[in-house]
Order: structure tokens, then C-alpha cells, then sequence
RNA sequence: GGCCCGAUAGCUCAGUCGGUAGAGCAGUGGAUUGAAAAUUCACGUGUCGGCGGUUCAAAUCCGUCUCGGGCCA
């Protein structure tokens, strides 16, 4: 395991890579194969398995779920016996996960993967989960169920004014219409018995060095492309099952019923709306998904734009 | 053939007493470190169906034509 100097406290995001400093030949470097969703990322993934002597690692949040293959677009059965697959189906629909979760789960197949002597070849579209994993995480507590359930019951003021009053210098860059970062920064706080501004300081400046060791590309397309793609594949998708498979996940967590499409299908099912209409509210939520993740890549300039 | 209703942004529609128009959705751009397929911010010029007319001024009133939908023949 190659383990990069300088880092500190980062728990993630540093053994992935040779350091510069030793130069270790011995570790594979990991390749990433990121892009939007629906852009082929699985195809190349395939591609560059067999070309690099690698084995595939899941970085899609959504993927990681068991029964939810169709829906989350994972990769067939024809595609899975190609090449060795890791992280695939792995949770029970019931379950959470979260960014850390995920780096808990991903680092020791990388590492085993790399012990091997094979390529990592790590594919997927959930942007935060794979920032998780190259640039590491910040020493900040975990989210907690039962303060989670007690700010969901406050307003969002009141969240606001609670985290001005502990910590009005992460209040001031925290964007305050959005409930989500608001209350994180205030369960940062509350949990850690410190200022979230202070906790999230260092962590940036240690990990900026960290992208120039990485490599990986990003699909591009263009967006009537992309557009057309997502139409095709919702089309496929409930052609081929996606009515019997959501119509079989009846206990689902929170978290896994947010996946694209669950709840379109399931109001399909009950009769709420008709097959068409279906379809574009998919496609619709499906194409603005990708705007976000290309607006989020966009950003992370270690990746090789690759133009389909 | 006669009568009635409708025609406004890509879509669905709002528009008061005449003062040249605005919502939702879609779309585009941004943010993003433990819910992320989540959450959130910003962005609205369009022959107001066409042509005439009245008026200082027409999406709005009048006439007429076109296209939908309905009713009566």
C-alpha cells in the first residue's frame, strides 16, 4: 500500500496511488471512468479492463443495491461474466449508504485488486462518492439518524438561526436556502461540539495536491446525444422488467427509493399515470441527473475528457 | 351552411377597467465532503394566429380570414 506523505489525517483518498516520492511500480494505478449517466461508461469500462489487465470497481451509489439492477442500469450478466466485477448488488434495498460507506467499502477491494497486480478500473457517476475516494474525507462526525429526525421537524429558519448562533462562519459560506447543507453544518457542530468552519478549514489545502497523481477520463457527448440515449434506455429498461422489479421491492430505505424512477414506476403500477407519461417523467429526471453530474466533473480537472 | 368557445414562451395555461405580457413544467448555467440518482441557486423578447379598423395607446374593443373543439342544421 502506497502511502502518501504529507497527508496527515486523511483517512481516504491516499493509498490509491504511487507516491511521487518512491515511485512505487509495484502498485497499479487505479484508472477512472467517469461521465455522465447513460454516456457508456460501462462499454469502456469493458474495453479498458481488457486492454489494462484490470478488474471493475462500482462508483455508482445506486449500483451498490441488490434488486435494483434494471432500474440502476447495472451491468447484464453478459457483461458481468467478461471481466471480474467488484461492488455490484452488494446492499440489501433496505439499507442506507452514505459517501463513507462506500470509501469503507471500495479501498479494501482497490487495494486487493492492486495486490493482485491487476488494474482498479473504477467506473461510475456518483460525483461525491468518487471525490470521497480520490481526495478523501474530512474529519468530520457521521450523520446521525435520531438528530437528523429532530432538524427534519424544524424549519428551516430555525436551523439557520442555530447555526449562526454556533457558528456564524460556516453560516456565512453555507448557501442558506438549502436545507440539506444547512443542517449537515449544524449536525457537524452539535456533534463534534465544534465549529464546522474550523473542522472543514485544513481539509481543502491538504488535498489539492492529491489530483495530479490521478488518472481517468470523462465521457463526453453531446447533449442531443445523451438525450436520445436516456430515451432509449428508459424505453429498455421498462420493456425489459423494470415494472416486475420495482413491483417486487416492497420494504425499501429512504435512500433507495430515491433512485430515479421508483417512484415513477411505482406510480405506474398503481395506475396514477399512464406508460407515456412514465417514460418522460424518467427520461426528464434522467436528463437533468446528467446536467448535474457533467457540471460536476466539469470541475474535476484531473479527468481526460474522452469525446464519444 | 348557422351559432358558440378557443388560438399568448418548446408544453400547459394566466393576463383586472385598453397603458406593448408572466406563472408552472421543460430547457440552460452554477453550487456541492458522510442523504448526492439527493439538495439547492440563477436565467423568461414571445410575429399575444393573420390582415384591417377604432384609439394618443390594442393580447384586451370592432370587422374579417385561417386553424382547432363543440352545438344546431
Amino acid at each position: 500500500m502506497a502511502k502518501r506523505a504529507g497527508t496527515g489525517d486523511l483517512k481516504s483518498g491516499n493509498i490509491l496511488v504511487p507516491t511521487r516520492a518512491c515511485d512505487d511500480r509495484s502498485v497499479v494505478t487505479p484508472y477512472f471512468i467517469c461521465g455522465p449517466t447513460a454516456s457508456g461508461k460501462s462499454a469502456i469500462a469493458l474495453e479498458m479492463a481488457e486492454k489494462l489487465d484490470g478488474e471493475i470497481v462500482n462508483a455508482d451509489a445506486f449500483q451498490l443495491y441488490r434488486g435494483l439492477e434494471i432500474v440502476s442500469a447495472a451491468p447484464s450478466a453478459l457483461e458481468l461474466a467478461r471481466c471480474p466485477h467488484h461492488l455490484y448488488g452488494i446492499l440489501d434495498p433496505t439499507e442506507s449508504t452514505d459517501a463513507q460507506l462506500y470509501v469503507n467499502l471500495a479501498e479494501p477491494v482497490i487495494t486487493e485488486i492492486q495486490a493482485r497486480g491487476k488494474t482498479p478500473i473504477i467506473t461510475g457517476g456518483s460525483g461525491l462518492y468518487l471525490k470521497f475516494l480520490t481526495h478523501g474525507a474530512a474529519p468530520l462526525p457521521t450523520a446521525d439518524a435520531v438528530l437528523r429526525a429532530k432538524m427534519d421537524s424544524q424549519t428551516l429558519e430555525e436551523l439557520v438561526l442555530q447555526l449562526i448562533e454556533l457558528d456564524p462562519v460556516e453560516a456565512s459560506r453555507t448557501a442558506l436556502q438549502n436545507r440539506r447543507f444547512v443542517s449537515r453544518a449544524l449536525e457537524i457542530c452539535i456533534l463534534s461540539d465544534q465549529k464546522a468552519s474550523d473542522l472543514r478549514d485544513g481539509w481543502e489545502a491538504k488535498t489539492a495536491a492529491i489530483s495530479s497523481n490521478l488518472r481517468g477520463i470523462v465521457i463526453q457527448r453531446t447533449r442531443p446525444d445523451l438525450h436520445s440515449r436516456i430515451a432509449l434506455r428508459t424505453k429498455t429498461m421498462l420493456d425489459e422488467g423494470a415494472m416486475e422489479e420495482v413491483a417486487a421491492l416492497v420494504d425499501v430505505s429512504t435512500n433507495c427509493e430515491k433512485a430515479i424512477g421508483f417512484r415513477e414506476i411505482r406510480a405506474l403500477l398503481k395506475g396514477e399515470i399512464d406508460r407515456p407519461t412514465c417514460e418522460e417523467l424518467i427520461n426528464a429526471a434522467t436528463r437533468q441527473y446528467a446536467k448535474r453530474q457533467e457540471t460536476w466533473f466539469r470541475r474535476e480537472t484531473w479527468l481526460t475528457p474522452q469525446v464519444a
